[in-house]
DNA sequence: CGCAGCGCCTGAAGGC
DNA sequence: TGCCTTCAGGCGCTGC
């Protein structure tokens, strides 16, 4: 489940190998999510950049390639000879002789070409600030979450709030902030260690390559390495780190959620 | 306009 | 062993 960190860490391994490169074919599975890969053949990628979740690349002719990765979405440069894995979505040839492949299991991705225009893509037109972005504030936080009564959990998932938290990163910053998910309500303070605790956990999800529960992978085809380090996430049934009490796992607006009920008490 | 609810997808895991 | 059901979840869409 590819959320910033993971978005951020493909960035990384992408950019050196695009950049610079002209797409001399392209093909696609007959969908339209994934059909308009096929629009930035003759194109040569300027920069491989990130909004929340979703990547951004810029075209010498000022048309953007956007790839969103859904929730097993993979991209992998793979060299002729190397078989084609069976999950390829889309694809690029680009001179030099390699490939870039869109995998997707679950075809839950989208690729999109756009210009100026983003309103095909509500989400992505929409989005909330950069979590590392001077304009993410406590101050904004806050007023953003009190002009909603949803779960505390559900308006972290949405990227209006801030741009590219998902369903573990949301849990983590919860636990770290001692914030029940479903509350409706937070105090300021409490919004200010939510701040904190949102950058934290996405700074250090960058630093440890992603967290790989399943599917992700960088370019490389590696697994990141937070899933180690994650302190509520996945360990439903385990002591809590802070207090011992033993974590929960409980539904909140259809996503599943790890607590702790004593250190995230309502 | 906000928001709840549903559908999209496939592979893994659990029950019998 | 094998079939069936359930679950995972980001986001687009619909309808109240």
């Amino acid at each position: 489940m590819p959320e910033l960190p993971e978005v951020e860490t493909v960035r990384r391994g992408l950019r050196p190998l695009l950049v610079g490169r002209r797409i001399l074919d392209a093909g696609s599975h007959p969908s339209p999510k994934f059909e308009p890969a096929s629009q930035v053949v003759g194109a040569v990628a300027v920069d491989v950049d990130r909004r929340g979740k979703y990547l951004l690349i810029p075209m010498d002719d000022h048309r953007r390639l956007i790839i969103h990765l859904g929730m097993t979405g993979r991209l992998c440069l793979r060299t002729p000879g190397d078989p084609v894995g069976p999950h390829v979505r889309a694809w690029w040839h680009l001179d030099g002789d390699r490939t870039l492949d869109y995998h997707d299991i679950r075809r839950f991705g989208r690729i999109a070409v756009v210009g100026e225009d983003l309103s095909g893509l509500p989400t992505l037109a929409q989005l909330g600030p950069e979590p590392f972005c001077p304009s993410f504030t406590p101050e904004r936080l806050w007023s953003e979450l009190r002009r909603s009564r949803s779960h505390i959990k559900t308006q972290l998932l949405n990227q209006r709030v801030v741009a590219g938290v998902g369903n573990i990163y949301a849990d983590e910053a919860l636990w770290r902030a001692g914030i029940n998910p479903a509350s409706r309500q937070i105090s300021r303070p409490a919004a200010s260690r939510l701040h904190a605790a949102i950058v934290a956990v996405l700074d250090e999800g960058i630093r440890h390559g992603g967290t790989t529960f399943r599917d992700y992978r960088n370019v490389a085809g590696r697994p990141g390495l937070n899933q180690h380090r994650l302190d509520c996430y996945g360990r439903a049934g385990a002591a809590c780190r802070r207090c011992g009490e033993t974590l929960r796992r409980r539904v909140v607006d259809a996503r599943g959620t790890t607590f702790c009920p004593r250190c995230q008490r309502r």
